[in-house]
DNA sequence: AGACCATACCTCGACACCGATGTATAGCGT
DNA sequence: ACGCTATACATCGGTGTCGAGGTATGGTCT
């Protein structure tokens, strides 16, 4: 997920460790902040791996900036890991905006299609947070009032996003063809 | 967000690994699976911080089971994390559903209300995904139709739990005086 | 002059998590 | 008899993440 918004950020342009931290914060940090001791190990992996490289330059206020851009590697790795996410990218909500928020790279309408349609598979299959037995239970059925609100607001969630998901799919459709 | 779930299922009734394993995977599986791999250490690490003990009794299918009960020390820590949750506990959606589902064992109104207060808080806050500078972008001035989901999606969900939230904070109150 | 913060990057130890793999029993279908 | 699945638990190596801490520069406020 954090490996996919450095690919992401920098697909656009060129960017030191810094701003790129501050872009990721912005994205998700909200929810999820990110720990410099995080990213910076990661950028590291993904030089190392030869996804993108650093130029050094002068800082223009402090101390010397590391500019990262993505190589041709980097840009393929990208449009790939866009392209055939994991299960847990289509699944966690977290992952999946990461992901969202990118899509755009992947040039082709058709390849964008495929993954909003895993996705659309996903939220399409009756899934609870609570079970009698086997059977998923509705929010009415529910005593609990918090186990409700889980529920109604994943309904509410969902709902939402499966008429974007419809909507954004048919004009896709009409632009692939 | 694993160790609280093993404490909020085992606070109900005792069970052993195997079934708790698959209340967790109902639980949140279809979003993010837990792997044994990582049960089983968390239910050691449980174990050795006296939350729980584990008494063995004999198959009653196959191997041995380890049934597993809350100690009293069990109890009051996970009524301390879910009266005084960790920021991300509030922040991340996946976190804060597990705590939802568990939140009716804290017995006082008042403590609930406060939690979903803090939750209300972090809503309220004007925050996006994307920024232009530091002003949050709305959906409509997005050109990106996947960016703009983003955003359509979670303004659908954060008003639906907005409602959500203040109608039960309301009969929480009423229940409270 | 000194305190403080923002910029800019980095290391280290601790640890949670995962996939792969292993062990053992019991039942079902072929 | 054989394979497969479900039950039931466990270990191990690799790795991603975090908090705490460190280094250095330059600007603002008092």
């Amino acid at each position: 997920m954090l490996e996919l918004a450095i690919l992401g950020f920098l697909y656009d342009a060129p960017l030191h460790g810094y701003v790129l931290r501050r872009h990721i914060a912005a994205l998700t940090g909200h929810v999820r902040p990110v720990a410099e001791s995080t990213l910076y190990p990661a950028i590291k992996r993904l030089e190392k791996a030869g996804l993108l490289v650093r130029a050094t330059e002068p800082g223009a206020v402090a101390a010397p900036r590391h500019v990262l851009s993505l190589t041709e590697d980097g840009g393929r790795e990208l449009r790939r890991r866009l392209a055939e996410p994991a299960q847990r990218e289509i699944t966690d909500e977290n992952h999946w905006f990461t992901l969202l928020a990118f899509l755009r790279h992947l040039a082709d309408p058709a390849a964008q299609a495929v993954v909003l349609r895993r996705r659309l598979a996903f939220l399409e299959e009756p899934a609870s947070f609570f079970y009698e037995g086997d059977r998923p239970l509705a929010a009415e059925e529910l005593d609990d009032p918090f186990r409700r609100g889980v529920l109604t607001i994943a309904r509410a969630t969902s709902r939402a996003e499966l008429a974007w998901l419809r909507d954004t799919l048919a004009s896709l459709d009409g632009a692939g063809r």
